[in-house]
DNA sequence: GCCCAGGTGGGTA
DNA sequence: TACCCACATGGG
């Protein structure tokens, strides 16, 4: 059974490279840059995102100052992302922790660390949940964790990766045992690409869907 | 006005 | 374990 999913991840792979190309990996930042932005990410779009992290970068140049903040100060300048009041306290204590463990504000300290202490690390902090931990390990440290949003959890279970009733916690643990590590990045990325894509086709008037063989819910609206 | 966007934590059964 | 809900903002 599982070989049989192996096999079908390997074929959407191939049609998710075919439709939306090999992904630019993502420019980025230093893993604590990426926490944060990613802290900032949480249930809000990219645009809200971005605002607010270019606000709190320009008011607060480096994470020392953010840590030492006023609360209301970073309120104030992550506010476009919304849910302030929350992120806005996790984000200060999440980087009073790092002082008080590590004596300096980084964590490239984790990229040496076994795999999953990283990921129990990053799990243990406020605000950091198993998405959030995934992204910061992929993305930043470029280790072998694959990152489960809201649009790889419908589209697994949509095409039948995992079973419909799986959490989104549990959706981690099952997808990195099926996605090659080696293609975690491209598979996150395009499934995402894929996700918006099937997201827009739930409206009966887009025609967007293009992966008409992989897309269960595309196949059963032809019947 | 209404709906949604690349989650997390707390509460309840 | 498995659901349910609050949390806030900006754009279509």
């Amino acid at each position: 059974m599982t070989e049989q999913l192996r096999n079908k991840v390997t074929k959407i792979h191939t049609r998710l490279l075919e439709v939306y190309g090999e992904p630019q990996w993502r420019v980025n930042t230093e893993p604590l840059g990426e926490l944060i932005n990613t802290v900032l990410s949480q249930n809000t779009n990219d645009r809200n995102r971005d605002k607010a992290y270019a606000q709190l970068r320009q008011r607060f140049p480096t994470w020392e100052e953010v840590r030492d903040a006023p609360a209301e100060d970073v309120l104030e300048a992550i506010r476009p992302a919304g849910l302030a009041p929350s992120k806005g306290p996790r984000i200060q204590s999440i980087l009073q922790r790092i002082t008080a463990e590590r004596g300096t504000l980084g964590l490239e300290f984790l990229s040496t660390m076994p795999l999953e202490d990283a990921r129990k690390w990053l799990l243990s902090l406020n605000g950091v949940g198993p998405k959030t931990a995934a992204i910061v390990l992929l993305f930043s440290l470029g280790r072998p964790a694959f990152p489960v949003d809201t649009h790889i959890h419908r589209v697994s279970k949509r095409l039948g990766l995992i079973p419909k009733r799986t959490s989104r916690e549990k959706a981690h643990v099952l997808l990195e045992e099926l996605v090659p590590s080696a293609h975690y990045y491209t598979f996150h990325i395009n499934v995402i690409e894929h996700g918006r894509a099937i997201c827009a086709a739930r409206n009966p008037k887009c025609d967007r869907c293009t992966l008409n063989d992989l897309c269960d819910y595309y196949q059963e609206k032809q019947k």
